[in-house]
Parts: C-alpha cells; sequence; structure tokens
DNA sequence: CTTAGTTCTAAGCAACCGCTTAGTATGTCG
DNA sequence: CGACATACTAAGCGGTTGCTTAGAACTAAG
C-alpha cells in the first residue's frame, strides 16, 4: 500500500492531523512529502503520488489542483512548523535562548527530516506566487536567529566579528542537518540537537 | 547564445580546460552545470543544455552517451577538485591546517558554487555504478577532516565532546555555503573562506 | 423511490521526454 | 581528384508526463 515504515508514515499523519484534513487528502500530502524528499520533485510522478497513497493516478486531483499544489502544501506547513519551533523558546538568557533554539531547530531537521528535505531543497520547483508566500516566513526565520544573536551581544554574552554572519552560519548548520541525517543513523535527533546547542555557543562564545 | 554571464562561463572554461577536451564537449558540459545547478537535473532537458551550448538537441550524444554521463562527469570532476582544495593545505600545526583547510573548502563552495550544487544535491540523480565512484570520493573528504580533528585533539589544541560529530558539522557548515551563497551578494568566497576559519576553530576551542 | 452531491476509477489526450537515424558539411590524406 | 573520417543537424520514434473527461459507486436528504 504505502510501502512505508510504519513509523515514517505514522510521524507526519500525527503531526498534520489537524491541519491536513479529510484523511484522503492527508494520505495523499504524506504521500507525496515522501515520494518529494526521496527522489525530488521533478523526478516524482502523479502516478508515483497516487501508487503511494494506494490510489488511482486522477484521485490526486480531488483534493489538490496540481502537483505543485501538493508541493506549496508540504512547503507551507513546513516552514510555518520549523518557525514555530523556533519561536516556541523564550528563555530570557541570551545564551540559554541560542541553546534550547539551536537544539530545537536542528532536531527538527532531523525527526523531520522528509518535510525538511522538501522545504529546503525544492524552493526553485514553485511557482513565483508561492515562492514569495514561502519566502516571507524565511525571512522571518533569518531575522529571529539575528534576533537572538544581536541580544546576546548587546547583553555581552556573545563575541562575534561578523553578527550577521554568524547567525547565518548557524541556521546554515541547523538546516543542513536535513541532507547528511540518516534515520538509522548512530546519532538520534535528540543527540544532534544537544551537540549542535554547544557548537552554536562556541561559534559566539567571548574567548578564543 | 550561452545567456551566462562573462565570468560564469569563464570561470569553469579555464578550471576545466586541461580536464575536460575537446573544446565542444567542454561547452557542452559547462552548459549542462550551470543548468543542473539552476533547475536540477530532472527539470533539465537535454534540449536546453543543447541550447544553451548553442548545439543542436543531437549534438550532446556526439560527446556523451547520456545525460547521465553528463552529470557523472560534472560530479567525478567536482568531487575531485574539492578533495584537492582538501589535501593541498599542508600545515604542521592543526590549528594552522584546519583554519586554512576550512577557509580554502568554504570558498570552493561558494567560488564554484554552481559545480558544488551540482556535487551535493545530484548524488541521488546518479546511476549505481556511478554514485559508488563519488561516494568513494566522498568517503575520503570526511576522513581527511576527521583526521585533522584527531590530530588537533592528540596533540591538545583542540577540545570536543563529539569529535566525529564536530568534524562532520565543520564539513556540514562548508558545504551548505552552495545553498545559500549568491554571487550578487554582499560577501566574497574569501569573506567567507575567513570567517568560517574562525567559526571551526571556535567550535573546536578548549575554553567555552 | 428519486435526486443531488461527493469521492473515486478507467481511459485517454496533447505535449514533451531522452535518444536514434539518416544525411550533410568540412577537412585530411593519398 | 576520390576515399574516408569527424562533427554536426533535421527529423522523428516510442514512451512518459501532467492533467482531463466520462462515468460508476456510494451516501444522504426529501
Amino acid at each position: 500500500m504505502t510501502s512505508l515504515g510504519e513509523g515514517e508514515y505514522a510521524l507526519l499523519d500525527q503531526s498534520w492531523h489537524d491541519a491536513i484534513t479529510p484523511d484522503a487528502a492527508r494520505r495523499m500530502l504524506i504521500a507525496a512529502a515522501h515520494a518529494f524528499a526521496d527522489k525530488g520533485y521533478h523526478a516524482t510522478t502523479t502516478r508515483d503520488i497516487a501508487a503511494r497513497a494506494g490510489m488511482s493516478p486522477a484521485a490526486v486531483y480531488i483534493h489538490y489542483r496540481s502537483k505543485e499544489d501538493l508541493l506549496f502544501q508540504i512547503s507551507k506547513v513546513g516552514h510555518e512548523r520549523s518557525l514555530k519551533v523556533l519561536t516556541a523558546v523564550q528563555d530570557p538568557d541570551p545564551r540559554d535562548r541560542m541553546a534550547k533554539t539551536v537544539a530545537a531547530f536542528a532536531r527538527w531537521h532531523a525527526e523531520f527530516r522528509t518535510t525538511a528535505r522538501v522545504v529546503q531543497y525544492e524552493l526553485g520547483s514553485l511557482s513565483p506566487e508561492h515562492h514569495a508566500v514561502v519566502a516571507e516566513l524565511r525571512r522571518k526565520i533569518e531575522t529571529h536567529v539575528r534576533q537572538i544573536v544581536e541580544d546576546g551581544v548587546k547583553a555581552g554574552s556573545f563575541e562575534t566579528p561578523d553578527q550577521n554572519g554568524t547567525a547565518l552560519a548557524v541556521l546554515s548548520l541547523c538546516i543542513d542537518v536535513a541532507r547528511w541525517y540518516r534515520p538509522d543513523g548512530k546519532r538520534t535527533p535528540e543527540d544532534i540537537g544537544t551537540l549542535y546547542a554547544d557548537l552554536a555557543l562556541r561559534m559566539l562564545s567571548k574567548s578564543v
């Protein structure tokens, strides 16, 4: 039917349960997310998506306007979720806030690797109009991390030769987890979050 | 004709002058590299590649067996060049060696962003046989960075809770430059190399 | 029962894909 | 000059693509 590990399917089915209805639409979107993450958007056919969802090729077009519409829904929900992961951290101390933010953001890119790969690698496959929507969300994500760095420097907790450059590097480090992470590897998403929180603090530490 | 900036074309034409002959084969490969980097392998048509090279669709098959053969040549030469950039640094001190290696590797991913994007994002589009060839080169790249970290820890220059994890993170940081770098941005490849060398040393520094 | 609405499938259409074939222009050697 | 090799193009072939159409199966209201 789905030819996915039970866990792989169940994770997104639970995560998207409230946001994507009805059930058939969610099943199709999960099938599309896994296909796009595995092979890339352009290498995936609508027949492949339908087969993964256990339905006929024409069933795709009952709940979605086009293949690109499927991509946009995945990208939009994915960006919103990753932004929510960032902004959920509210610690007053910049060091703690940075550590917890990086841990959560890096962890998300491992745990939701399927979504994250579509979010990070298929921006160019979106229509100009849809790209503009997610670009706005990406701007908010970058601004949020820049703000933590700025707060830390102002508070005297951080020291860096290039505030925006280092903020970009911290973000880049977390995002690239989606590229190399494998669920069957020895590091858990939790492990990666812990290591990366330490690395981010080192990148901004006062003594070198 | 090529519809590329003169500089964009000239950079690869010069870099590949000795490795790829005759001229028409190199012109076709440069056209393919830019198309793959811009739109992705599967979104690129052989007609598109031929048009960028200013030739007919059938001309692709005079110098290359298939579209995948073009991808393999770009990926193979690209991996070999990036490995060469790494191994060219020979400093005896681990700190200096790490700084210079990271500076050169990060800089390469910015300067040769076109090649780097194909190298890093189209691994899954290679045939299993061709993938095995570049996978061996990738193993060498990772081993090389791990070795520098190990040497630095043994010499007492570095301190880290996870040697291999941090080596992977340093590598990941450099590789992801190919994703976000834009030639028209404010940071030059040189700037990025300098910043990233500092960040790598911080990630491995003894005092946190 | 009829009627209307929703969700699905079988079949297929026009466009496009990677790649091949047949033939042309150019150059080289004797 | 003719014989042959190389580098290229025009045309097109079989297969696949995203998506549409026509209709079946089911539910629910009147």
